[in-house]
RNA sequence: GCGCCUGUAGCUCAGUUGGAUAGAGCAACUGCCUUCUAAGCAGUGGGCCGGGGGUUCGAAUCCUCCCAGGCGCACCA
């Protein structure tokens, strides 16, 4: 950056070592565009007044055309005013070549793994699984643009106990169908989908099973079972614009010899002992609060045995960070992962793991209780059928994961019409509709032509054109947070820049420069509101 | 009891990794459509940033101790 330079170069004119430099763009307009504390990070080292420093910091700098002024406030801050000139050239700049513009390549083509949603495939989808993910794609899409060469997965449990139930419950309701008198399992599946998938088998299969026990039958109505399920919450994905690159079966860690292949060499390096006719991983040694098992007594192999497997597995694909997005109940298990990495000789710090936090579904402000074996819960696509995807992306983007999420059915509805969503992308169709008036008026709206740019002049043009070169820096800071909804928050800034503008100037007058040079600033805002909520996974409607 | 997350306007939430006078949306109130879309705009009111102590030029942000809520602490997933 710029003046970061400026003021670097400045200080070794002065002779003042200092270890970085800071930048920060000032929140009160008065206080400039782009201000520096750095006067008063020296003023105990140096034994001067922070304003004097800060003088002698500014002087040093001297005139520069991009700045209108560089003054010292405050306590002790630089400020830098920036040109009219600068903007428009940066302008010009940013609509000769968006793409390039926008472009920080911090990623240069290191390999990150997401893994997220990974729900059991036992039953559909539920609001919490989608706020994983929104979160998990948006991740994807801005590490993507970031440069980042991207993997996304979904973990398939398609082994143990739950899926087991869920081909019991389903065997439980075909026999039903069989006109049998039935036990259903203690902890079955009772959603109504368990008999829908029932009547599949009982519509294809006839009573073949009628008088066959369980166990003979069992891994045809498992397998049936989850696999419908899982085609299910493939769909609901994709219609939520939730896309994975893979699906990764717990059946093949387990087939392919994974899990033993761990096992052997946790007991090479001597982390793994006997007790009480279990096997135990020597998981505290590795920071972990107490040892887990990972073969039962009975034989059994525990769910975390195939998980550090798994984790173990995605390690050695050479990827530079693997991304977890869990549910914050899950929380408990991360101790434990993180020392299963570190113990077959990986680096935890690679492993991420975002929580995220649980949502608490309201219908009118009253709690709407959720429990999958129950069955009375509000599925995603329940949702995503009554409010909308864009609009329930959109809310669980305006929340950073860590918030707990009260999302109410009820108040997503009614504000259908005056949602933050519709605000952004208001922006967007309006900006549109301006341009199918010019294009009848005979305007080039695509025009390169830069030589009007500098007729914008009006104080809520130049907002905008500093909130438009803002964003790749906002970009790259939430890339490096990790952090989805600061895009979000942007977005409803920059519409809430544009709006205003609109309102109080016309784009299309009798001036036929203003107009161009207009048509150029709107052109640029519709660039960056496409690029953002195409990252957000959220339309762009022309008309509304 | 231990661990993780949260506590900011009446409600739902941001707060650029420690900066200047703490913000947005909703709700309330007052105005603005003969003009490129009113899903919009202009304006008003609203705060012990859960509480105490500490760190320093400077704290909503970092440390510590309390208080409150949520979620975890299995040979369950």
């Amino acid at each position: 950056m710029i003046v970061k330079d400026l003021i670097n170069n400045a200080l070794k004119e002065l002779g003042i070592e200092v270890s970085s430099v800071e930048i920060e763009v000032p929140r009160e307009e008065g206080h400039g565009d782009i201000s520096t504390p750095v006067a008063m990070v020296l003023a105990s080292k140096l034994k001067k007044a922070p304003r004097a420093i800060a003088e002698d910091i500014a002087g040093a700098i001297g005139n520069d055309p991009s700045f209108e002024k560089i003054e010292v406030a405050g306590p002790g801050f630089i400020n830098f005013f920036l040109s009219g000139t600068y903007l428009h050239n940066e302008l010009s700049a940013f609509i000769k070549d968006a793409d390039g513009y926008v472009k920080r390549d911090v990623g240069r083509g290191e390999k990150v793994q997401i893994e997220f949603v990974s729900a059991n495939p036992t039953g559909p989808l539920h609001l919490g699984h989608g706020r994983g993910a929104v979160v998990g794609s948006v991740l994807a899409n801005m590490l993507t643009a970031a440069g980042y060469n991207v993997e996304k997965e979904f973990y398939v449990n398609d082994s143990g106990r739950q899926v087991r139930l869920l081909g019991e419950s389903v065997y439980a309701r075909y026999l039903e169908l069989c006109n049998k008198e039935i036990k259903f399992p203690d902890d079955g599946y009772k959603g109504e989908y368990v008999s829908d998938i029932a009547n599949n088998i009982f519509d294809k299969e006839g009573k073949k099973y009628c008088d066959i026990p369980f166990d003979e039958c069992s891994d045809n109505f498992i397998d049936h079972s989850y696999k419908l399920m899982l085609e299910e919450i493939e769909r609901d994905l994709k219609e939520f614009s939730v896309f994975f690159d893979s699906f990764q079966s717990e059946r093949d860690i387990f087939s392919e010899g994974h899990v033993d292949g761990l096992i052997d060499l946790l007991k090479k390096k001597d982390l793994v002992y006997e007790d009480e006719g279990a096997t135990w991983f020597r998981s505290t040694e590795f920071g972990d609060d107490k040892d887990r098992v990972i073969i039962k007594s009975d034989g059994q192999y525990t769910y975390f045995a195939s998980d550090i497997a798994y984790h173990y597995l995605k390690a050695q694909k050479g990827f530079g960070e693997l991304i977890n997005i869990w549910g914050a109940d899950h929380h408990g298990y991360v101790k434990r992962v993180r020392s299963a990495i570190k113990a077959v000789g990986f680096d935890p710090g690679h492993l991420k793991v975002i929580l995220v936090q649980m949502v608490s579904l309201l219908r009118s402000g009253e709690p709407v209780q959720m429990s999958k074996r129950a069955g009375n819960f509000v599925t995603l696509r329940e949702v995503m059928d009554e409010i909308g995807v864009d609009t329930t992306r959109f809310i669980f983007l305006t929340r950073k994961p860590d918030s707990h999420l009260e999302f109410d059915l009820e108040e997503a509805k009614k504000q259908s019409s005056e949602n933050p969503v519709f605000y952004v992308q208001y922006a967007f169709a309006r900006i549109n509709s301006i341009f199918r008036k010019a294009s009848d008026e005979g305007f080039n709206v695509n025009s390169q032509d830069d030589s009007v740019i500098n007729r914008l002049t009006e104080p809520e043009e130049l907002r905008l054109i500093k909130k438009i070169l803002y964003y790749p820096m906002m970009f790259e800071g939430a890339v490096f947070a990790r952090e989805p909804h600061r895009i979000t928050y942007y977005l409803q800034e920059l519409a809430g820049l544009f709006h205003p503008y609109y309102n109080s100037h016309r784009v299309l007058t009798d001036d036929r420069d203003l107009s161009l040079a207009r048509l150029a600033l709107c052109r640029a805002v519709m660039l960056v509101l496409e690029r953002g909520l195409a990252i957000l996974g959220i339309t762009s409607p022309e008309r509304m």
